[in-house]
DNA sequence: GGCGGAAGGT
DNA sequence: ACCTTCCGCC
């Protein structure tokens, strides 16, 4: 069915995946193309958007435990979600069906006992959005292992190369290769190559399939023009630096309560080199200058997106996270992440899969609806953040604010995010002075096989790990390939 | 409100 | 596969 809802193709830019910055997901997040339902975005998927959104928070918020989220208006959340998906007559019933329907994934469930109320079962989620291909396959990986020195740690254990192929059976064991891809029969090419999420355990078969690796997609593959929401734009030299991250977008996917800072809960906790990366004396550092701060309200986090330091450090999925614990039926531990999950990747390499900790969300925003309706803010909120309102995009909602996302890179979404960042509503980056500058601008261009880190595993995060250092490592693994 | 079965759509 | 729609049940 054609409509004239928000089209899918505002949605689903051809967005550089792992430093990602954008509000929708990065390509890989989305149904490939041939596979039924073409590449619209999963209820899970718009779920997210809408909770790593400031002007959402008094529709759908992070609140209470770790990835626990409450639907504060249901009706208009299943708005939406209707806009979203065309369907005018969606309602809560039917989108907590849909939710339901997660239950058995273990991608969601049910915060028992608190209305409207439903958690991410990260061990699922995480994993789809941190590709561990792309941290397979990089020399990042490799950096990891310096930080540790190598040896194993209880947050971040080295894996032999056999527990990582137990764990990732078609990974290859040089990092990089095809077996984490199911080439089509015959059908080599563009869309040849589909990540094989079946072979993450803990991702299960819900997960949704990749249309392509995103690390081997090589040069953005498709419209390159894309106009990068809050003027981020990954071609631009710079937009990956870590000292530059003023680009970064006040809700960055990877930076929202849903990826907690890693920086804050995991580096802050690690031994030098990892707490240096931390502003000093910045116990909640990657909030500071994130959320205002001085307002009082419960920042939302927009953490650094540094994809390369999720793989840093300890895992808090419960087992000895900090306040995440996991109190209902199995729940978010049932990977192998929650178990404190290290990877390692051929030469002993330590991959941890997130420092994860939370704060707690939900300022509290005036939601559009509530805008719309002229409902009063949440006393609790103390946002003055301007919605940029993107009514134009048509759909049966008539003359309604309708979905936003996506729909105005340009001079609205920018003027939100200048607006956002008058105020430290993210996208800034804690001081990292330390970290050296990045290697190269552009987050792909240098993808081969074996190259240096790309700008979604900033070499910046090894600090220990010198050029040199890298070519050997480059080499070793070419030779391991080999 | 929340649940899950069932049927159906794409 | 991933919902959407409808429904009866609790």
């Amino acid at each position: 069915m054609d409509c004239n809802c928000v089209s899918d193709l505002l949605l689903t830019p051809p967005v550089p995946t792992l430093w990602t910055p954008g509000i929708a997901f990065p390509d890989w997040a989305y149904k490939p193309e041939s596979s039924p339902g073409s590449r619209q975005i999963q209820l899970w998927h718009f779920i997210l958007e809408l909770l790593q959104k400031e002007e959402y928070q008094g529709v759908i918020a992070w609140q209470g435990d770790y990835g626990e989220f409450v639907i504060k208006d249901p009706d208009e959340v299943a708005r939406l979600w209707g806009i979203r998906k065309c369907k005018p007559h969606m309602n809560y019933d039917k989108l907590s069906r849909a939710l339901r329907y997660y239950y058995n994934k273990r991608i969601l469930h049910k915060t028992k006992g608190k209305r409207f109320t439903y958690k991410f079962n990260f061990s699922k989620v995480v994993l789809v959005n941190y590709p561990l291909l792309d941290m397979a396959s990089s020399p990042f990986l490799l950096a990891q292992n310096h930080f540790n020195g190598g040896t194993a740690t209880p947050d971040c254990s080295p894996v032999t190369p056999e527990a990582l192929q137990s764990l990732f059976p078609r990974l290859p064991e040089s990092g990089r290769g095809p077996s984490l891809f199911e080439r089509s029969a015959g059908a080599p090419g563009p869309d040849g190559d589909k990540l094989r999420l079946d072979t993450f355990p803990f991702l299960g078969s819900g997960a949704p399939c990749y249309s392509k690796p995103p690390s081997l997609l090589g040069p953005y593959p498709r419209n390159p023009a894309f106009d990068y929401p809050w003027g981020f734009n990954p071609y631009l030299p710079g937009a990956f630096s870590l000292n530059n991250c003023p680009k970064l977008p006040p809700g960055s996917l990877y930076s929202s309560h849903f990826y907690p800072n890693p920086l804050q809960s995991s580096l802050s906790q690690l031994p030098h080199p990892f707490s240096s990366l931390l502003p000093p004396g910045d116990a909640t550092g990657a909030e500071r200058g994130q959320t205002g701060g001085t307002n009082g309200q419960p920042p939302r986090l927009c953490i650094p997106p540094y994809p390369g330091s999720v793989p840093l450090g300890r895992t808090e999925l419960g087992n000895g996270g900090t306040g995440v614990g996991d109190r209902e039926r199995g729940e978010a531990n049932t990977g192998v992440i929650g178990g404190g999950l290290g990877l390692g990747l051929g030469l002993g390499l330590g991959l941890g899969l997130g420092g994860l900790s939370v704060g707690s969300g939900g300022g509290g925003r005036q939601s559009p609806s509530e805008r719309r309706k002229g409902v009063k803010q949440d006393p609790e909120s103390d946002s003055e953040l301007e919605i940029t309102d993107l009514s134009d995009c048509s759909s049966e909602n008539e003359n309604e604010p309708d979905f936003p996302l996506r729909k105005e890179p340009g001079l609205g979404g920018r003027s939100h995010l200048l607006e956002a960042k008058s105020r430290g509503l993210g996208g800034v980056l804690p001081p990292l002075s330390s970290l050296p500058p990045p290697v190269s601008p552009h987050p792909l261009k240098s993808l081969g096989p074996l190259t240096p880190p790309p700008s979604s595993l900033p070499p910046s995060l090894s600090p220990s790990l010198s050029m040199v250092d890298r070519q050997r490592e480059t080499e070793t693994l070419k030779l391991a390939h080999s």
